[in-house]
Parts: C-alpha cells; sequence; structure tokens
DNA sequence: ACGCCATTGATTTTT
DNA sequence: TCAATGGCGT
C-alpha cells in the first residue's frame, strides 16, 4: 500500500505511470518522498521488475540516498526485491554503465582511463603545443599561460560535446575561429582514441552515438526499460535531453521531475527549455503535467518572502513567459506573524559584519533553541572568496567551527605545508633546478619558501632530532644521487609518516568529521602524490630524471593545484557535520535544507555570462535557437539561484551582509540594488524579539547504504584493521606498483574466452586468438595502469592461459555466464561482488573462481584455502539470493598449477554459508563502528604495505 | 541629462 | 572578462 500521507497531488503524481508525466515540484514539495513511493507503487502494485525501471538523479549521493530509502521502504513492508539492477544513478553513471555493457559497439576498448576535470586538462596541456599548431587557434586560446590554454580550450571541447555540435559543420564555418575550434576538436577526439580515455562530456556523447548508431542496442534497451524517472530536469543540458528520449523510445512512460524555478547549470549547458517545452513534445494533451506546490520545509513567512521574491522579476518577454506562473504554499499555516525572516548584518560605514553575525550565533545559542552548530548553514556564491574565508577564520578564531570544505583552504593547512616543506628540505638541489633561466621566477615559489621556512621551524625542535637526522642523510642522498632510488615522492611520504611530526595527524579522532580533517588532507596529498607519478610514468628517482621530475612537480603540477585549487574531504553520510557550522555554495545547497539559513554574497550582482564566440556558435550551429532572450538570461539566472538559497530555510531565513552607501568611484552599494527591495523591509535580529522562542528542527539523518565487496573490504579488514583504515576508510592511495597486472591480466583474457564460448563460437578459440587477446588486453592495461610486466612474466601469463584452454579440451558446453557483476542490496549495507565464471545445468549452477597462482598445500596452507572457501561461500550466496539458482559447487581454479589437478572443490554447505555471512555481518558491523584494533600485525602483509614504516613507530613500544 | 572614463572587485561543476 | 559607481565634461 502507498503511503497515506501523500497529498492529493502528490498520490496523482505517484499514480499517474503510464505515458508522459511532468511534475513541477517547488522547494520542499515532498519531491523525493514522492519518488520513493512511484517506484515502490511500480514495484509492489505495478508488478515492475526493477531491472525495468530508470531513475536519473543529479548527484551521486541523492542516488545512494534514493536506493537507501526504496530499499527500506520496501524493507518496511517485507518485501523482497533486488534493486541491484535497476538502473539508477546520473545520467554519466547510466551512460557509463551502458558503454560498458555494449563496449564492443564503441570505440572503447578494455580498461579505458576516466579522467576528471583535472586529469583531462593535464591531458590536453600535455599535448597543448599540438593545437597551438592549428591555425587560428590563437583566436579561441588567446594570449595566457599554457596551463590557461588548456582551460579555455577544455571548455570548448566539453561545449561541442556537450551541445552535440557538427565537428564538420564547424570546421566548414566561415569564422576562422569556429573553424579553428572544429579543428582542435577532431584532434582532442584523436588524442581520446589513441589514448583509450573518456572524460565527463565524452561519456554522455558516445552513450548517445551508441544509441543512434546501433538501432538494435536502442531496441534491446527500449524493450527493457519501462519506466523512466528524471529528476532535476530543469538542470539537464542538450545532450542529456537526447540520450533520455533515445531511452524512452516509443513507451513514451517518462517521469520527469524539476523546479523551472532552480535551474543553475546554465554555464553547463543546462537549459529550462528541457523543462518548460516537455509537454510539447508528445501530441497534445498525452503528457500528464502535475504540480507540487504545497512547501512542508519553511516557515509560512519564508515561503511568502521568496514567493515575492520570484515576483519581483518579470517573466514575460516578447509574449512568452519563461516561468510556470506558481505560487508555494505553505502546509502549516499556524505560525503566520511570527517573523522568519530577518537580518544579521554590520552597519554602514563600519567594519562590523564579522562581529555581527558573531553576536548572532552565540545569541542563538545562549537564548535561543539552537543546540548543535550544524542547525546553521551559511550560503554564499563563493565560499573561496577572501570575505567569506575571513569570515570562517574570524569564528573559528572564537570557537565555532566552520565545515567548509570547498572554500580552498587545502595548502593553507599546517599538515599540507609542512609536507611541502618536508620535500623541499629533502631536495636540496631545488632552488637552483626550479629555474629554467636566470631570471626565471614563479610566485608559487614565494609560497614553497614559505613552508620550507615553517618545516625548519619545526625541525629545530629538540623532540624532532630523530626527523632532521633522517632528513640531513635522504637530502645529501638526493642531492647527488649516485643510483635509483626504490622510491619517488609518495614513497617519501609514507617514509615521513613515521615521524612523530606527521604521524600525530594520523592519531586523530575520526568519528567527527571536522576532527578528521587533518588525516584527511594527508591522505588526498598522498593521492596527490601517486597521480603525479601516474601522469609522469615514474615511480623511482635515477640520477637521470631526478631534476627534471623536481621540475616539473613544483613549477606545473603542484602549481596547477594550487591555482586551481584543491576541495576538501566531504563526507556523504553527514552533509551538516554535528558541532559545526556550515559555509556553502548555492550550487551545493541544491536539494538539502537546513533549519537555519544565513544567505551572505548580497553584494552580487547579475552578470553576462557568455562571450562573443557563445554567441556566434548559438545563433548558427546549435541546433535550436537561444530559447531565453540572451540578455535576461542574467536576471533570470540571479533570481533563481537565489530562490534556491531563500528555499533551503526551514525555520529561520537570515540575510547578512556588510551594508555599505557607496562612496567614490569603484565603491558600491551593499546590499546590490537587486536586494534592496526584499532586503529593506527586514528587522534586524536585535529588534526580533521571539526569535529566542523560535522552535529550531533537528539535522536529519542521511542514511546511506555503503557497499562491501569480499576481496576489497572483508579480506583487507581481517588481513589487517588498520590497512583497512587507512587505504579504505581514509583513502589513503598505495604507492603503485604492477602487483595487481599480472592476475588481471590472466583474468581477462580467461574472460574474454568464455565471453567467446557463450556467444557460440567456440570455434574462434585458437592459439591464434589467444594471442591477440592476451596481447589487446596487456596493452590496454598497461596504458591505464602505466607499469610494465618483464617479458618473462608476461610469457608466464600467456602460458597459464594457454595451459586453461588445453585443459578444456574444447569443451565449453556448461558455461553460462562469466565475469557477472553481482550485488545485493542488504537491510544494513550492498554486498557487491563478481563472479569469475558460472558453469551448470538445468537448475543448478556451479560456481568458479580463477587465481592466478600455484595450487597451495592444502594442508600447510589451509588458512587461505579456508579464506578462499568462504569468499566462494559469498558468492554462492549472491548467486542463489539474485537468480534463484541452486549452487551446487564452489570451485576455484589454478591457474598457476602446471602438474597436478588446478581445481579445488567444495560442495555447497548451506549452513556453512549462513555462518559465513553472519561473519561477513559482524565485520561490517565493526567497520561501521570504526573499530580498527588489531591483535598483532601480519608479519608477511607488512613487508608490502607503505604504512609499514608508521606501524614499524606505532608498534615499537 | 547624458556620455565617457577610471576605478574596483568578483563564479558556479557532473564520474 | 563586466557591472556599478561617481567624477568630469558638454
Amino acid at each position: 500500500m502507498i503511503s497515506q500521507k501523500l497529498n492529493k497531488n502528490q498520490k496523482r503524481a505517484v499514480k499517474t505511470t503510464d505515458g508522459p508525466l511532468l511534475i513541477i515540484a517547488g522547494p520542499g514539495s515532498g519531491k523525493t518522498f514522492t519518488l520513493v513511493e512511484r517506484i515502490y507503487y511500480l514495484i509492489t502494485e505495478k508488478n515492475v521488475e526493477p531491472e525495468n525501471i530508470l531513475v536519473s538523479t543529479f548527484t551521486e549521493k541523492t542516488a545512494k540516498e534514493l536506493m537507501t530509502r526504496v530499499s527500506n521502504r520496501l524493507n518496511e513492508d517485507n518485501i523482497q526485491f533486488n534493486l541491484n539492477e535497476m538502473y539508477l544513478g546520473t545520467i554519466h553513471s547510466i551512460c557509463l554503465r551502458l558503454l560498458e555493457e555494449n563496449r564492443e559497439f564503441t570505440r572503447l576498448k578494455k580498461n579505458f582511463i576516466l579522467m576528471d576535470q583535472f586529469d583531462q586538462q593535464y591531458f590536453i596541456y600535455q599535448k597543448s603545443y599540438q593545437y597551438e599548431k592549428i591555425t587560428g587557434s590563437e583566436l579561441i586560446l588567446g594570449n595566457r599561460s599554457r596551463w590557461k590554454k588548456a582551460e579555455e580550450l577544455l571548455k570548448w571541447i566539453n561545449k561541442v560535446s556537450e551541445e552535440m555540435l557538427s565537428v564538420d559543420e564547424l570546421k566548414k564555418s566561415p569564422e576562422p575561429q569556429i573553424q579553428a575550434l572544429g579543428q582542435c576538436y577532431e584532434l582532442y577526439q584523436q588524442h581520446l582514441e589513441e589514448e583509450n580515455a573518456l572524460d565527463f562530456s565524452t561519456i554522455q556523447l558516445e552513450a548517445s552515438r551508441l544509441l543512434r548508431n546501433h538501432p538494435e542496442i536502442q531496441e534491446s534497451l527500449n524493450e527493457k526499460i519501462d519506466y523512466l524517472m528524471i529528476d532535476e530536469y530543469q538542470d539537464t543540458n542538450t545532450i542529456q535531453e537526447e540520450i533520455i528520449f533515445l531511452l524512452a523510445g516509443k513507451k513514451n512512460n517518462v517521469c520527469v521531475v524539476g523546479d523551472d524555478d532552480q535551474g543553475l547549470y546554465r554555464f553547463r549547458g543546462a537549459t529550462i527549455r528541457n523543462i518548460l517545452e516537455f509537454p510539447k513534445k508528445f501530441e497534445e494533451e498525452k503528457c500528464t503535467q502535475i504540480e507540487l506546490s504545497v512547501n512542508y520545509r519553511s516557515h509560512p513567512s519564508i515561503v511568502q518572502f521568496y514567493n515575492q521574491w520570484m515576483e519581483q522579476q518579470s517573466w514575460h518577454y516578447e509574449n512568452k513567459s519563461f516561468r510556470f506562473d506558481k505560487k508555494i504554499v505553505p502546509a502549516e499555516r499556524s505560525y503566520y506573524g511570527r517573523e522568519g525572516v530577518i537580518k544579521a548584518s554590520g552597519s554602514d560605514g563600519r567594519n562590523d559584519w564579522y562581529e555581527e553575525v558573531y553576536q548572532f550565533l552565540i545569541s542563538m545559542r545562549e537564548k535561543g533553541e539552537l543546540k548543535d552548530w550544524n542547525q546553521i548553514a551559511f550560503l554564499f556564491r563563493s565560499v573561496r572568496n577572501p570575505k567569506v574565508v575571513g569570515l570562517a577564520n574570524y569564528l573559528e578564531e572564537r570557537e565555532i567551527s566552520v565545515y567548509s570544505p570547498r572554500s580552498n583552504m587545502f595548502f593553507d593547512r599546517e599538515e599540507i605545508r609542512l609536507l611541502i616543506g618536508a620535500i623541499m628540505f629533502l631536495f636540496p638541489q631545488l632552488p637552483e633546478v626550479r629555474k629554467w633561466n636566470e631570471n626565471a621566477y614563479l610566485e608559487e615559489w614565494e609560497m614553497y619558501d614559505q613552508c620550507f621556512l615553517e618545516f625548519t621551524n619545526e625541525l629545530r625542535k629538540p623532540e624532532n632530532a630523530k626527523l632532521l637526522k633522517w632528513a640531513r642523510k635522504k637530502a645529501k642522498a638526493h642531492y647527488n644521487l649516485a643510483e635509483n632510488t626504490d622510491y619517488a615522492f609518495a614513497g617519501l611520504f609514507y617514509q615521513l609518516l613515521q615521524f612523530n611530526l606527521f604521524n600525530k595527524y594520523l592519531e586523530s579522532e575520526t568519528s567527527y568529521i571536522i576532527d578528521s580533517r587533518p588525516v584527511r588532507n594527508l591522505s588526498l596529498f598522498s593521492q596527490l602524490l601517486t597521480k603525479f607519478e601516474y601522469l609522469h610514468r615514474v615511480s623511482v628517482f635515477t640520477p637521470k630524471n631526478i631534476n627534471q621530475l623536481l621540475r616539473a612537480f613544483f613549477n606545473q603540477y603542484l602549481r596547477f593545484l594550487i591555482n586551481g585549487g584543491i576541495n576538501e574531504y566531504e563526507d556523504d553520510s553527514e552533509y551538516a557535520p554535528s558541532g559545526c557550522v556550515s559555509f556553502l555554495t548555492i550550487h551545493q545547497s541544491k536539494g538539502l535544507e537546513f533549519p537555519i539559513v544565513i544567505v551572505g554574497s548580497l553584494e552580487s550582482t547579475p552578470r553576462k555570462q557568455y562571450s562573443d564566440l557563445d554567441e556566434v556558435l548559438q545563433e548558427n550551429y546549435y541546433h535550436k535557437n537561444p530559447f531565453e532572450p540572451l540578455n535576461r538570461t542574467k536576471y533570470y539566472d540571479f533570481w533563481r539561484l537565489y530562490y534556491t538559497a531563500f528555499s533551503r530555510a526551514q525555520n529561520l531565513l537570515v540575510l547578512s551582509c556588510q551594508e555599505n552607501k557607496a562612496s567614490g568611484q569603484g565603491t558600491r552599494n551593499v546590499p546590490s540594488k537587486s536586494f534592496v527591495d526584499s532586503y529593506t523591509p527586514l528587522k534586524s535580529w536585535r529588534h526580533v524579539d521571539d526569535i529566542y522562542k523560535l522552535e529550531i528542527d533537528e539535522i536529519k539523518d542521511v542514511n546511506i547504504k555503503k557497499e562491501y565487496s569480499f576481496t576489497s573490504h572483508i579480506n583487507v579488514f581481517e588481513t589487517c584493521a588498520l590497512q583497512y583504515k587507512f587505504y579504505k576508510e581514509l583513502d589513503f592511495s598505495p604507492v603503485r606498483h604492477g602487483a595487481t597486472l599480472f592476475g588481471t591480466l590472466v583474468h581477462q583474457t580467461i574472460e574474454d574466452i568464455h565471453k567467446a564460448a557463450i556467444r557460440g563460437e567456440e570455434g574462434k578459440i585458437t592459439k591464434e586468438r589467444i594471442d591477440e587477446w592476451f596481447y589487446a588486453n596487456y596493452n590496454n592495461l598497461i596504458k591505464k595502469e602505466r607499469v610494465h610486466l618483464a617479458p618473462t612474466t608476461k610469457e608466464a601469463a600467456l602460458s597459464q592461459v594457454k595451459h586453461y584452454v588445453e585443459r578444456q579440451n574444447n569443451d565449453w558446453s556448461h558455461i553460462k555466464d562469466a565475469e557477472v557483476d553481482v550485488s545485493l542490496v542488504k537491510d544494513e549495507y550492498v554486498l557487491k561482488g563478481t563472479i569469475d565464471l558460472i558453469k551448470g545445468q538445468d537448475n543448478t549452477v556451479d560456481i568458479i573462481d580463477f587465481k592466478s597462482e600455484k595450487k597451495p598445500d592444502l594442508v600447510k596452507e589451509q588458512d587461505t584455502i579456508y579464506h578462499y572457501k568462504r569468499q566462494l561461500e559469498i558468492y554462492a550466496h549472491l548467486v542463489e539470493e539474485r537468480t534463484g539458482q541452486q549452487v551446487n559447487n564452489m570451485h576455484l581454479y589454478y591457474t598457476g598449477e602446471d602438474n597436478s589437478n588446478p581445481y579445488v572443490t567444495f560442495p555447497k554447505d548451506g549452513k556453512s554459508i549462513d555462518h559465513t555471512i553472519s561473519k561477513f555481518d559482524r565485520i561490517v558491523e565493526r567497520i561501521e563502528e570504526k573499530d580498527y584494533s588489531i591483535e598483532k600485525r601480519p608479519v608477511k602483509q607488512c613487508q608490502n604495505c607503505d604504512m609499514r614504516f608508521y606501524c614499524n613507530q606505532k608498534f615499537k613500544e
């Protein structure tokens, strides 16, 4: 039964399942609740299988949250369903899944590389001379630094992808800069193909190509997907709309949900048009429209405030309307009359904004009903702006913690500066080496030198004597490097962790986000270092490479990171960490709510956000004419942005700024004139009496189920809980080496063989074909991992594969499935696994896991065997729960075994499986409770663990 | 009353 | 790169 709490329109939205449906969901109108009920209704009352539903959300986090809520909802009614087959995720992740499932129909090869924005920019940067050679490219790239040029080019390239512009048309353009753009784009696509790489916007481009160029794939997907739901539809762009309609096919059971008033992503190509014109995509009267405009979130006066805000703007232009005319109605009216919108500002001519805000916070805490700082969120356009950072510092100095992971403070943190200083100390040649000529100078050097001073100051302290001794020795060795080291930057980083100066950060408490910031930053730093070594293909220092690496690291890599800014750790499961106030960008706050919201950035004004090139592209090359009038968009966007900000507040909305009357050139009025009408009538918090009587809601728990797998979680935890803590929970990045390359290579080639057998192409499994598969996999793998195998090792891998094939004697008849990813949504977590091979007849199956090693001694190494047995039992559980097929036998196959029988077989034993599952549960419990205690160190694993230097120190006592 | 100039400060992001 | 502002000239 669907929830009785649904209001009339929500219920209609849930029950309207067939045909196109447009849901306009105002802020706080119970949108997610309605979505959850709608999915629940489809599954339980319409008997739709989860695998026939596709739901897309704006962020990965919302997707996880939705998954959790739906599975909990089903659990409530004791209904068992596996949600893992549902297409649920961001449009990007759904596209990625489509590409992986149909990779052979795309340009992509196995093990393709996914680039984030920084990778993409670095990718372009490293090839920038090729782009600069293109005639006319200077018209787009301008006269800036190479790094900035890469940034500019990246912007245009992504735009071409997202708007699906035709490269041929661009190249034929009479305008030289458009021509150049077309050529740059073509070159870029060529580079992507050469490197087997993908960036964010290309994910979508390739997915849309896949669907358009292969009607048979589109049809089978259309067949499969019966119902689509697209959340935050106002923030979709051209290519996303195209993909959605390709996936919807003729069934047209598309439900789009969104709020045209909260469209914030025009700079990414998103357009309100998609949602406003959605009904026009269908025959007249076919599309049902439902408005959710009852607001359950905010104090009535807050609702009234932002309704009025929207009315100030004219949304009509030349007989067209750019807004669904609507008015949000508060659900509760009983509080009417009490002030829910106030101001807390510094007064004109003074410099007292920080203090005023501080006083307001303290008063709320002392006289009001505020229980936890996390009930307050500050929203700004940007949290990186110096005034905002200044406010954060002011509050922190007065013991109000501020959670502001996007404020770009990474390189200001003590732990990071000491690390940079330490690395500089370890390479005394740096001051000479970093100069490429006599007068060379970079701004960032000053910051580096400052870090160096901070480090040496610490080094002088007696408690760091050991570090001093060690560092001197290393520095001397590096200064005149005679032979190869066995480490590069990342390796040095882990060595530094043995000293108290750095390992004190590792000991910090991890249950409060704000306290764990230093460890999280160390972890981030380790990721940056391994990424550098990956990008520059290094693993050790050599006398030949050392100076050049130092230059690349300090003059390029680190410098770009500093300029681009690094966001600190954000936790999915706690959006408003207890004990601190949050500082967020308005964009970040989308979809969230807070009891008290303080909106700043009131000096801000609507600004033009497109260039001449944009205008030319839009006029002549876009698939549709501009929708909203170009000269109005900046106002629309501005009003929508602050509408979103204001509507986050539940109990109290506060507008806050340093008021200012312009006096003299270049000075300005604060708040800016856009805000004057809304701001001026507000009372100051000092003059509202019942502000302290105000009830303040608590922050709602975010409930997200985490994913655990046997091999990458339970296994690691059982081996060493500390290793789990560092690598899995804190995400430290291990120093790269080719340890897993061998196994992966064998696995992947065997997978190719199995897949051929499943396709019924047993005849094609020949020696030549195996070679082909093997070398293709090898080449793709080394391209991705940038680590090589020694020729003899490579041959050994190949011979393991061939040996396996020989042993099968051309009998592949019982193979059912290979490399099956299965996951199971359990009550407390999501269980994941990949099963190498499923064989079987009738209704029972055997599962096989391949190990690319020699068969161990069954007696002497029974621990290992027992361990693998439990892994198989987890897989058996997954297969039975997921497919309903009975597992008969479970096997290990040792491809490294030449002489005896390579199999180890276990009969399935239901009791034993139950026992293993409950053990799995217990370990998950320990992980979630952060119980990382260990009895003793696992000697063997310690030898290869990067944390050994730290542990050696820690366990010495 | 209006045009022109110099001056000042300020942006957001998806795997 | 651009909006807002006041000063200055007409």
